[in-house]
DNA sequence: TATGGATTGGAATTATTATTTCATATTCCC
DNA sequence: GGGAATATGAAATAATAATTCCAATCCATA
């Protein structure tokens, strides 16, 4: 009677799971509906509910008073706010992850701010990105003989990922690696034949700058992924994608730069392969 | 009287726009109010709705009517449909996008979905991860001399990424790169006193897991991100995670991985300083 | 198999909420 | 500026929904 009651959703979910062995048959009826439509819970009635779940309206209340709530709606309350949650603009979830990770609130807390940074960063780019761009990005690197990948530091992962799928897929493409000193000379191979996706975010990496410079002197066509219409990555591009990405922890996401590095990888794949299919017809 | 009702948020909201000119202060009140915070309109009652909008329970009813509802309660519908549809299992959107890209509907179905698969990883993960997993695998590495990374493959981007934050946290580690062949030396050098982040997805890369055994062999902990309890490098690991990764058209999100790696990373980063902080003092 | 306690179903009750109504105010047009 | 049409506010009413209660049933245990 007197234990706590869930506030929150996950709290709830993992109560219940906990005590489904020894909640009676009516109650774990109810129990299993709610676990699998959370919807129906948030939105029904106690007598619609009941009735889709095969019980009565009082199991139902019993149900709720047995995990601690004074009745339906409170419990209903629970379900409802994990639609808002789950709705409430990112932003502001990030805000008071931000603080409660300043806080000290441990190391949850932290990964939540991850998970929430990389939510809003994808949900963002969904909303902005130009599909123009994106089939105009997609046609120039279909054409070229190799693919250049050029990236350092924070975008480097994104780089390495984007050569294992071209990899996968067989396209040709390299991967313009500090490590060995032997950009320069790398470099000096590519031609207008060519393409290369380049990536950079501010604090831009100099050796990126001055690479793409070089590289589209050579009259080789770019792609490059970036933050912001300043960058000076832009003005060398022939396409450019503006990928706005959260931060957390001083460290930014990358997932809306990876979900637009793997479709543009994956998209050149099929319009290579649409395009030798319509040769050979 | 017998327009059509809007059956859908968008088209009601297209609606609302349109008519916004034309309708009386108070009725225009609560249009603009409801398409603020639609989220209220979906959970409220009449009489609270009016409240916050500050107007009359009544009005909120004219309001509905005039948009051809009956009343308030089958406006509520359609704001509370919205709500489920956003909610939509993701698993569900990802299906329809995966068959929309066989189905060749173009590029942005394909960034679509790597976006979708994204989501679903990230919302998965933050579901199943266990507190007590990342708090101990944070004291683990928090106590390491040197931190060793190993992945390759699908995983090296995550690597590298880890890599890079470390450094930037100033903490010490080494990447275990295959490139210049040097693995089994540099694995030589690490010792029981420092620990390892091992990063492997089926189909396991074979040299990360030889490199992992090796490892475990010279009594290095090893922290494992792997996607089963099946996973070979799950038994040389002295903590491991499980991180279900969504695939689209043949890759993986590595969003989830991103961001457990990070969230270690950096609690790594804060755990490290409040020890500092603690001896000092 | 009898007995006590827990569980359940269903109707009665109570509370809450949407809707209607009507008096009053405002606006717009002649 | 006057009058009709429209809009608004407030309270009354109707509808709907949650909760309670009690009798019936089930289940474990002796």
């Amino acid at each position: 009677m007197d234990e706590r009651i869930p506030r929150d959703f996950e709290t709830l979910r993992a109560t219940i799971l906990d005590r489904r062995e020894s909640l009676p048959k009516r109650i774990a009826q109810i129990a299993a509906y709610a676990l699998d439509n959370p919807d129906d819970i948030a939105f029904g009635t106690a007598a619609s509910i009941a009735a889709s779940a095969g019980v009565q309206p009082s199991t139902l209340i019993r149900f709720a008073q047995q995990l601690g709530f004074d009745g339906f709606t409170s419990l209903q309350q629970v379900f409802r706010e994990r639609l808002r949650e789950r709705n409430s603009s990112y932003d502001e979830r990030l805000q008071a992850l931000r603080a409660k990770a300043e806080g000290g609130a441990g190391h949850r807390a932290i990964f939540d701010g991850f998970v929430a940074a990389a939510s809003t960063s994808l949900n963002d780019i969904s909303r902005t990105l130009d599909d123009a761009h994106l089939e105009e990005a997609i046609s120039l690197l279909a054409k070229a003989q190799t693919i250049y990948v050029l990236a350092k530091r924070r975008s480097y992962p994104v780089a390495t990922y984007i050569a294992y799928a071209l990899g996968k897929l067989k396209i040709r493409n390299q991967l313009i690696e500090s490590a060995a000193g032997l950009n320069a000379e790398m470099i000096a191979f590519a031609t207008p034949a060519d393409a290369v996706i380049a990536i950079s975010f501010s604090p831009y990496a100099p050796a990126t700058i001055e690479e793409a410079r070089t590289i589209s002197e050579q009259g080789v066509p770019i792609v490059a992924i970036t933050d912001s219409s300043f960058s000076p990555l832009a003005q060398f591009a022939r396409v450019w994608f503006e990928v706005a990405e959260a931060d957390f922890a001083g460290f930014r996401s990358l997932s809306a730069t990876m979900a637009l590095a793997m479709a543009l990888t994956v998209g050149v794949g099929e319009k290579r392969r649409d395009t030798a299919r319509r040769r050979k017809a």
